[in-house]
DNA sequence: ATCTATTGATAAGC
DNA sequence: TGCTTATCAATAGAT
């Protein structure tokens, strides 16, 4: 296509050479981007000239790395060393884990439940009442605890709120028993609720 | 170059576009051949088309590896780590996905719930709870389909036997009617239980 | 780079 | 897919 039909064949003249790379090297990039817009292909294209200077196309739509990738998947051709393979492996091995599980937790929510059989259905059953089992023990557990936290408490406060009182009303001609002023102050201004209780020392054997 | 010019923009007909490509792709491949060996460059060329099918061609001077090598020298884009960085952190961010969801399952099948705060079991307990009812309604439903079923089933056995039954017992007489033989062995070879059943023949209204 | 005669690529049709 | 052909596009060689 040009002024005169030329062999395929290196170009002896290094400039004719030089110059018909330029040309070419512009036409296959234009048809690489041509067959990306017309086609929906996807292209990598590198070229080096023998100068050592490099020309890309990659179509927008990918990566040079994607392209890769899949040109690994699709020639089956080991361009990446066994690291990356190995990389790779454990991808899928996880993403596989990660599905089932995936399915798993479906299921114990109650989700795509209805492909299951009887024996499946009455398996999950069991886990779901296991699991509840669990979570109520728990749950009763820590509502023992604050129980028993609650009276220790209470009782606490009951006997601090005794012997204030007691403080409140005998105290003031105890000062010097080592009770500083503060002390006072601060059974003075305690709610009044706490000071008229009529206080039982050994309540905690009734609760 | 054809027979009418055409707009660089993608061919909508899905057959054309076909035939489009696969012209292009030939004439693309023949361009990175004509300059490889006219002008001493090297080319990789990586094409896929929207069905997945790649074509490829590396000038036999080099490699993929090779070129590759050289991208990245040229580009600066360090090509290899990328792809290791690339891996690397998807395997993260699946084994995150992963751990949660395990843990996730754990807490719903009642295990390592020590840490759990009253809150996050009570969200649990509930989670449980409505697995519990999908499977049990599910079940429910199997249940009942069975027990429709059988309804069925027992309902016809009874009106066959009953058919029978009488065929036995007058039927001899009326092998003219078009019941043959077999007709007669069949029930005189009916289990016993069949044939003595007081028949009700419209007792599935009772059902 | 630019120009253009010429070859090459390919769109449409089968 | 493969072939044909009218047309458009690329480019060799010259400037």
């Amino acid at each position: 296509m040009g002024r005169g039909k030329i062999e395929i064949k290196r170009i002896e003249n290094s400039s004719n050479r030089q110059v018909t790379y330029s040309k070419r090297k512009n036409g296959i990039l234009k048809k690489a981007k041509e067959i990306t817009v017309l086609c929906d292909a996807q292209v990598s294209l590198i070229i080096f000239a023998p100068s050592g200077k490099m020309h890309e196309y990659i179509s927008p739509s990918t990566t040079l790395i994607n392209m890769l990738d899949r040109y690994h998947k699709a020639s089956g051709k080991r361009l990446w060393d066994a690291k990356h393979e190995n990389l790779s492996n454990e991808i899928d091995r996880i993403k596989k884990e990660n599905d089932s599980m995936q399915i798993e937790l479906r299921h114990l929510k109650g989700e795509d439940i209805t492909s299951l059989n009887c024996k499946e259905l009455m398996a999950l059953e069991e886990a779901l009442e296991n699991g509840l089992n669990g979570i109520r023990e728990k749950q009763m557990e820590v509502y023992r605890m604050y129980k028993r936290n609650d009276k220790i408490l209470e009782e606490e406060n009951r006997q601090l709120s005794y012997v204030l009182q007691r403080l409140a009303v005998e105290g003031v001609k105890e000062v010097d028993n080592g009770f500083d002023e503060s002390v006072r102050d601060f059974v003075s201004q305690m709610p009044f609720a706490f000071r008229v209780q009529p206080m039982q020392p050994n309540l905690q054997e009734r609760m």
